[in-house]
DNA sequence: CATAAATTATTGGCATGCCAAAGAAAACGG
DNA sequence: CCGTTTTCTTTGGCATGCCAATAATTTATG
């Protein structure tokens, strides 16, 4: 063992655990993972545009647009155009994704219950204080990271010379 | 907040800021997002055969036969034919494929100074032994969950009566 | 020993997620 | 007020990852 990134390893282990338990629990719903976040947070909070959905869930502008077309499609949500920007789109709940908000939470405290499973509250505060850490320490870290990251590509051709046209 | 399910969310945030900043460090090396395990695994021990490194990874098959291969095409590693067991494949690293490892330890260890950055040691402790507590316990969990998992879909076509055949 | 069952690898389909590039519309500047 | 820059969304490409189904080979069983 002697791993020099022990914990690195464990946040990969851990994420994929609960990634898949959290696919199982969602499919009886119609639901892929990540859709239910989106579901939340309009719970949370209804009529978003797309670019708060995706600053509030750090996800890219484009998962954005396909995850909430997807749930459009399954008549979950509405996407109409904004009034006060004309390039926005306002994202709203349908009666139908209202609907499903206690099944989903249902599944997501059968998660939460396993993760926490034979913890006493002591301990399960600690979870959330090395959890939060984690995300704090990682997120911090990141614009430096980000910062060294160049753009291009793993298979880089180097020089594109003329990257095709329209 | 108020929030039933914060555990779970972390999980989530924690995870995605970890495979951002992986995503980051491992791109200059000419390596995607979970390419680095297999070849970490690879370090580890040498001559696997896909089943092994699936396991061990707790990766789907599909996924090996397809991560495996985008490796042996950028020259890390090798596949060929156990003698042994005639539908088994054999991988082994490559020189290119050990020359790499200084190289993606290094970012591995960035990522984990990032995660730990300024905790003191019996933190850093505690936080390892939550990270584990939690998989375990998800781990734990997963085959029941997975039990009550039915097959199928989520925008399940009910009946599809024909499949479509070759 | 022949037959049934489990294992290994692959293919195709589908979803999330990222990046890069492009077109509209809004905010900002001089 | 016009030009520049930022913001919002979308499209296309690419990769991981899962599941389901298939072919080949091994192992277990009666």
């Amino acid at each position: 063992m002697s791993d020099r990134h022990e914990v690195s390893h464990m946040i990969v282990r851990v994420a994929r655990a609960h990634q898949l338990a959290a696919t199982c629990l969602l499919r009886p719903l119609g639901l892929y993972l990540g859709q239910e976040l989106l579901l939340m947070r309009l719970w949370e909070r209804d009529d978003q545009s797309q670019a708060d959905l995706a600053k509030a869930l750090s996800l890219d502008p484009s998962t954005v647009t396909r995850t909430v077309r997807s749930l459009e499609q399954q008549g979950l949500l509405t996407r109409r155009p904004s009034e006060r920007d004309r390039r926005a789109l306002v994202v709203s709940l349908t009666d139908e994704g209202r609907a499903l908000r206690d099944q989903v939470e249902h599944a997501w405290s059968e998660l939460e219950r396993a993760a926490l499973a034979g913890m006493p509250d002591r301990q399960r505060a600690e979870t959330l204080r090395v959890l939060r850490r984690l995300e704090g320490n990682l997120t911090a870290a990141l614009p430096e990271i980000r910062a060294a990251c160049p753009p291009g590509v793993p298979g880089d051709p180097g020089d594109p010379g003329d990257p095709h046209h329209p």
